[in-house]
DNA sequence: ATTTTTGCTGGCGAAATGCAAGTAATAATT
DNA sequence: AATTATTACTTGCATTTCGCCAGCAAAAAT
């Protein structure tokens, strides 16, 4: 279950990793809708199959994009969350979001176009700093939360 | 064969899109390293086989990534070429190669390290406009090679 | 005229994906 | 304390995609 690089070139050494149907969908899950535990993915708009979830799971833990983690209060539901490796892919998402919105809105026109896409437009960089500033807020809050009660 | 959208999301559709295996490697190929016909692909690298190359090229073709083109004095050999579409995606690789350089030479330490990367680190902006220039002037060039010679 | 190159296609086994059902452990409810 | 529900999976099986290899026709080079 572990990578096979083609060769030694960064970029297609990234797509070795996350070039994926699922990886950076669950990476996307869990930045920008917080999702934590196994049932918050299978209850995605992107309804990923339990045994494909599993196996992903392992594999992004694996390479260290994720951590297992669970709550003292609580033995049975585990927690994953994203490392530095993890949010260090914010970037690869941001981009690919970009290009949605300038190129596929003429085969997709439904994608969304909120003001959350008019912030990324405007200002990328805020954008991806203000992603991850609210994943490591939020994490710590739920982390705090379930220590006190 | 045509892109079956999950929902509406900017992340998860272009992962839709391009989210593959073998996709944003041709892409690369094309930018990077200037491939344009059937045979530059299947020497590669990457070693792509030619069913699945076949498949790809047909692929990005339908959605406008590439366009297939042919010289005046050669009837046989086909030249891939990105459009602006196609072109559009070099940010989505540039963040790949920046990810890959910082976060995965602990399990593949012979990720290249050239100047290239270096100028990559300096100034991704700068990098991502020489590599679009680049691409256009040469796909020039052999335009105009080819119909004087 | 013959050989080589180019751009594919087709067959077939292997691997990945997807759906549905089942299970075991924990947590919540009565 | 007993029952029910939830969570995090696993297993089985059908379907799809991948990947190696061989072949092949049209065009180009010799």
């Amino acid at each position: 279950m572990d990578v096979k690089f083609k060769c030694n070139c960064p970029f297609t050494s990234a797509l070795d990793v996350v070039g994926d149907k699922w990886l950076l969908v669950i990476v996307k899950q869990m930045l920008i809708e917080g999702k934590e535990t196994f049932k918050d993915f299978t209850e995605s708009d992107e309804a990923i199959a339990t045994n494909i979830l599993s196996a992903k799971l392992k594999f992004l833990e694996e390479v260290g994009i994720i951590i297992k983690t669970q709550r003292p209060d609580n033995k049975k539901t585990n927690h994953y969350l994203l490392t530095q490796k993890g949010l260090g892919l914010t970037p690869v998402l941001i981009e690919l979001a970009i290009w949605s919105d300038k190129h596929l809105r003429d085969i997709h026109p439904s994608i969304v176009n909120g003001e959350a896409m008019e912030f990324l437009r405007n200002d990328k960089v805020a954008f991806a700093h203000a992603l991850e500033q609210n994943y490591r807020k939020n994490m710590a809050k739920t982390l705090n939360k379930s220590s006190v009660g």
